[in-house]
DNA sequence: CCCCCCCC
């Protein structure tokens, strides 16, 4: 076995030692895992905490998120073999903990405690485990480096030697900052943490990062107050994201000197774990900047004018034909498609505040052969829309039509699955194939003939229940409790789908009109002595005029009964399987019977209802009697497609899951 | 400490 634990690693660790001198020559210490045991979650991801040990010393360490999917799957198991590649040290309860930050798998298992008398040849010594670096040597380590830019190889090495039993004090770090002049930033003290290895849990860091988004200012008010705040998303060389938020005073004070593009040092910002159902960025942790917070642009000279990592956008991108999935949850999902067509820019007005907005819609297609419409609004669809309809507009072949890639988009439910863009969302057109593996695949099986003889359908089409005709239910469910309250459909009126069923038709009430053949408007007249009926409307009279529905009828689901539900033609045509004309005549065959309940007429009012249907409801109030009084219209009936409505359920459970 | 993200 080529990989090899020292004894003494372990107090090496404790003491902060950082040169690697494994003697497989490789960067890092060896260790063997023991007691693994959960330890939290932060965010989604469990995270573990175990022994390490040495042969000799054992101690507690908090190991990586990164590592918890290999123990889960048992990669790694209880004396198994890692090699730690960065990691500080904490003082918790008065006991040191090694907080591993990155680290890899040596060996799954070594069956057995490893346990070892030291030889004399152990050449890392073994101190009292609470030796720290003085300023001075870890200044001396730190030394060099120059305005690359970049951590590079021998930075991380030297990252090794960060502990927290003595961090560099803030103070100290805001010195070489202002200082930074005489001596190249990227060297002296100032050291370099990547983003993902901040956690809580860390004292100091300084992190250098590109802004990559940036908010508008905006108020809040809630019952715990109000405020401003607004929220940037960093992302440094490696490309990893990382939102931070700042609140009133620190948000006054850093929106001028956050501008997006720019490269900046920062430091003194709190870290904790983000709520999965707001993540904008994929971060289990976000960060959020005080007053004291330590915010300071990085010059030119020492590369701050493009990160090299942060072009390459860190995505996980989801399948169109997967994103029903995601309908009615929060989270934000990364779709890149191929650009089937751009929309002009469209002004709406905000139903909330009657504010304008600006949107455009962008069809994607990908190779699942699904299609879906992005929405973009604001600056996105002005400025990022227009440049992306000029380069589709400028393709000379479908072959050649442009890829979109986005980042953090919202999923909705309009017409089965819609996207729609955030305050972060981000555009990237064409994006460059070597950076981007997923586009240059999309491109390439476009260019190859796209699927060309594959259809192309709406990812939505599957997802809606059909059989109405054009339109369809959106995948969001209310239910009839919720839009009977009161006040509900009172600005204007509101559409809601439910899953319910009708459950009364009064046989006794009105039902239908005698309806003009031309214009479906009542006529007047009952045929009488002339046989004729007018219609106001065309101004016309007719013979023979048909009879349109319109009733009332009672709608129950599991949570409220709608005890008046006004049903028009259509839609009573459809639930009671006939026409008012038809029913009309058995209506006329049921006068007289001795038992009203058993005629014809009065089974098949019975038989239209507890029939679960998805309705499409709308709810507004109208006059009546001088008073405003709440309507309930049917709009839409649809059948249930239980695969459908399971999925959503699902999706429903999975969301108040993913709430904790 | 936010967590709204719009329209059909």
């Amino acid at each position: 076995m080529a990989e090899k634990i020292r004894p003494g690693v372990v107090a090496g660790l404790l003491a902060g030692k950082s040169e690697s001198s494994s003697e497989d020559g490789k960067e890092g210490h060896v260790v063997q895992v023991l007691e693994i045991k959960q330890s939290g979650s932060f965010g989604s991801v469990q995270r573990y905490m175990a022994q390490v040990n040495d042969g000799v010393t054992s101690v507690r360490a908090m190991l990586p998120s990164t590592l918890s999917s290999e123990i889960s799957s048992k990669k790694l198991e209880d004396t198994g073999l890692i090699r730690i590649k960065d990691f500080t040290v904490n003082e918790v309860n008065g006991a040191k903990v090694v907080m591993v930050i990155s680290c890899e798998v040596v060996l799954q298992s070594l069956g057995k405690k490893f346990e070892k008398v030291v030889s004399g040849s152990n050449n890392i010594s073994v101190g009292n485990g609470s030796s720290s670096l003085s300023e001075d040597s870890s200044r001396s380590r730190v030394g060099g480096g120059g305005g690359g830019g970049g951590e590079d190889h021998a930075e991380k090495k030297r990252r090794l030697s960060e502990t927290t039993s003595e961090p560099r004090s803030a103070s100290k770090i805001a010195m070489d900052q202002s200082r930074g002049s005489t001596t190249p930033r990227t060297g002296a003290g100032r050291r370099v943490y990547p983003v993902d290895s901040l956690n809580p849990y860390q004292g100091h860091w300084t992190i250098k990062v590109q802004v990559t988004s940036k908010e508008a200012m905006r108020t809040y008010r809630n019952a715990r107050g109000s405020g401003n705040l607004f929220s940037v998303l960093f992302a440094d060389e490696e490309g990893t994201q990382i939102q931070a938020t700042m609140f009133n005073e620190a948000a006054e004070k850093f929106f001028p000197i956050l501008q997006v593009g720019k490269v900046y040092y920062v430091s003194k910002g709190s870290l904790r774990a983000s709520d999965k159902r707001y993540r904008s960025v994929n971060n289990d942790y976000e960060m959020t900047l005080n007053v004291s917070s330590v915010v300071e642009e990085v010059g030119e000279e020492e590369g701050g004018k493009m990160l090299k990592g942060v072009r390459t956008m860190k995505y996980k991108f989801v399948k169109i034909d997967g994103l029903g999935a995601y309908v009615g949850s929060r989270e934000l999902v990364d779709v890149v498609g191929i650009v089937q067509s751009v929309s002009e820019v469209m002004g709406i007005r905000r139903k909330a505040d009657n504010e304008e907005l600006s949107k455009r819609e962008v069809t994607l297609v990908d190779q699942s052969c699904k299609t879906v419409v992005v929405t973009l609004w604001g600056a996105l669809a002005t400025e990022v829309g227009k440049d992306l309809q000029e380069r589709a507009a400028a393709a000379a072949d479908a072959a050649d039509a442009p890829v979109l890639a986005v980042k953090a988009l919202r999923v909705g439910g309009f017409q089965g699955v819609s996207l729609s863009t955030v305050n972060h969302s981000n555009l990237q057109i064409d994006p460059e194939g070597v950076d981007l593996e997923e586009a240059r695949a999309l491109r390439d099986w476009w260019r190859d003939g796209g699927g060309k003889d594959m259809p192309k359908t709406s990812a939505g089409a599957g997802l809606i229940a059909s059989g109405t005709g054009r339109g369809g239910m959106s995948n969001e469910r209310s239910n009839l409790a919720n839009i009977t309250r009161e006040n509900v459909g009172m600005e204007k009126s509101e559409f809601f789908d439910v899953r319910a069923c009708l459950s009364l038709i009064k046989p006794d009430q009105n039902m239908w009109y005698n309806a003009c053949p031309s214009c479906n408007r009542k006529v007047t007249g009952d045929g009488g002595s002339s046989g004729k009926y007018w219609c106001e409307q065309c101004q016309k009279s007719y013979s023979s005029p048909s009879k349109r529905y319109v009733l009332v009828a009672s709608a129950v689901d599991s949570y409220a009964e709608a005890k008046v539900l006004q049903v028009f033609n259509d839609q009573a045509e459809q639930m009671i399987g006939m026409s008012a004309d038809q029913l009309a005549e058995l209506r006329e065959e049921s006068e007289g019977s001795a038992d009203a309940s058993k005629t014809k007429y009065a089974r098949t009012l019975i038989a239209a209802c507890w029939k679960p249907m998805i309705m499409t409801i709308s709810v507004a109030y109208s006059d009546y009697n001088d008073t405003k009084r709440q309507r309930l219209v049917l709009r839409r009936i649809a059948p249930v497609n239980y695969v459908d409505e399971c999925r959503l359920m699902l999706a429903e459970i999975n969301k108040h899951l993913s709430g904790h």
